[in-house]
DNA sequence: CGTAATTAGATTGTGCGCAACTTAAATTTG
DNA sequence: CAAATTTAAGTTGCGCACAATCTAATTACG
């Protein structure tokens, strides 16, 4: 075994990218990504959102959400309106499409919580726990910010 | 909180994205990238390896290395040469500045270790192993690879 | 031996992820 | 109210990650 594969980094990096893969191939027949696929997934829970809170949810800038949004509206998942009360706001709706996908994605889900391999939802919750407070605790870095 | 804040995959994504960018800022002042240090990390603690070992070990292959061992071969911390013995492979080896980076560097993987907020190293180690469990079993899923 | 199959690495093209910057609109404040 | 500040979204540029393809070298085997 490799000096990486002790790193809590490296293992953090691999699981995510196993994942990514996994998502990849199951969403390969509607030629999504694992990023468009969580904005969807924001979308069919939380109805339409403007940009900047599908932003703070995935915690990506507009220099990521912009041509990602831009791809999903081209593939008549979603639209962009901008909004009438505050122009500077862009609204992102489903279109029928992109409500239909929900179905049809219906599967999704639970293979990938299969290829978890997690035992129950308890020990998913645990993990899902953990790596949350990691997250935080990562973020809280105060590195050279002392203005 | 949002719904994807409820999904394992989104968790280990949203840890993964906020390690990198901590690793990131340490490295700001060398210009390194997280992926180019773990190259260097494999060079410090395995000696000069053959570029597909280190895709091995690393899970990434010459599409995504040969381009990032241009970089830091041009920052003249690594040499690329070719072997003797068999021609198609390119050896990997630590300049004297990629060797002397090891000491420049030795205060991160501490850093990080705080950063990740787990209180001891049996808890990391334990982290580690859930999520090398969880690599493998995602990479075990069949799809439609049936052939 | 010579052809077929395999292997190592590089290249090309797409889509994030993110920093830095721009534009335009809304809000704050003097 | 007007100037300054803040906010929302878009654009540009760089570096992965990865699929697909290519070249050249090595190995297998008929």
């Amino acid at each position: 075994m490799a000096i990486v594969d002790e790193m809590v980094c490296f293992s953090l990096y691999s699981a995510t990218r196993a994942t990514t893969r996994a998502y990849t191939e199951l969403l390969a027949p509607w030629k999504l990504t694992y990023t468009q696929y969580l904005v969807l997934v924001i979308l069919w829970n939380e109805g339409s959102q403007p940009v900047r809170e599908i932003g703070e949810m995935l915690q990506l800038d507009s220099g990521t959400l912009s041509p990602l949004l831009r791809r999903l509206e081209s593939k008549e998942f979603i639209k962009r309106q901008r909004s009438e009360t505050d122009t500077r706001v862009v609204n992102v709706l489903l279109t029928e499409q992109g409500n239909n996908l929900r179905n049809e994605l219906a599967h999704i889900p639970e293979q990938i919580a299969c290829g978890t391999g997690l035992p129950d939802i308890a020990s998913a919750k645990a993990l899902v726990n953990s790596l949350h407070r990691l997250t935080e605790s990562m973020q809280e870095i105060p590195t050279m910010d002392s203005k």
